[in-house]
DNA sequence: GATCTTTTCTACCGACTGTAGAATCGGCGC
DNA sequence: GCGCCGATTCTACAGTCGGTAGAAAAGATC
């Protein structure tokens, strides 16, 4: 999976809180402390739709960009994508299980429940 | 974190999968098929030195070189940090669990129990 | 002390990222 | 229709990172 730079990831940040597919324009003004160009902002959602994180259509003189994939979609990638690294699967996830905190175990039990449901439903 | 190129990554497997300390020259020796020079390995351990990764100890003329954290700790930590990406981690660990197949989802109930009983038993 | 290995220092190249100017394109209003 | 203005595309450059390795120094061994 392609890496991102830091601008990157604030674009991408941008248009996952946004909700609804944004201009170039909207990203900018999203970003007011970078002092950036317009055309910076271009570049780099050019870069990220090369990398297909995000698509556009376009809407009259403009296009309207919006992210391939949401932010959580992206980080269970990510996820999966170190997981694989593992010789040892479940070696990995126990360690992963020892580091995250009450909260997370919690949350990730509830995950597994509804994930063994969906997929008994499916079989 | 710092990431890892293709090079560095397989030192760190050589490292990880010796099970004890290697010299640069038993790394070289392991990878035969790239033809590196002594001082590319050098170099990529240096550099993996720095990132913390590897630590070292004298030993002779030479250096032994170990890594600091085993490959199912790092890996364990890249999912951290890719969780620590996530606005909203319950619904990244949601889709976490959809997306990895029916024995990762059983090594996680395993992992999610032990890691439960550890810390019941710490508590 | 000569030799041989290891290490350190330095350097280069290509890819990637942040950054943006120049040139072009394309609706919209008149 | 035509000009204007913003959006887009093209091109470029600097900085960093990773792969690669030569030159030079350091250090053990005989």
């Amino acid at each position: 999976m392609a890496r991102l730079g830091e601008l990157e990831h604030a674009v991408m940040e941008v248009l996952w809180s946004a909700g609804a597919p944004c201009t170039a324009r909207d990203i900018l003004d999203a970003l007011p402390d970078r002092g950036l160009a317009a055309t910076t902002v271009l570049t780099v959602l050019s870069r990220l739709e090369r990398k297909q994180l995000v698509g556009r259509d376009r809407d009259g003189r403009a296009h309207r960009y919006r992210p391939v994939a949401g932010r959580e979609d992206h980080i269970a990638a990510l996820m999966r994508e170190a997981l694989d690294g593992a010789a040892d699967r479940g070696a990995a996830l126990a360690r992963f299980a020892d580091q995250v905190d009450d909260a997370d175990v919690e949350a990730l039990e509830l995950a597994l429940r509804e994930a063994v449901r969906r997929r008994q439903a499916l079989a």
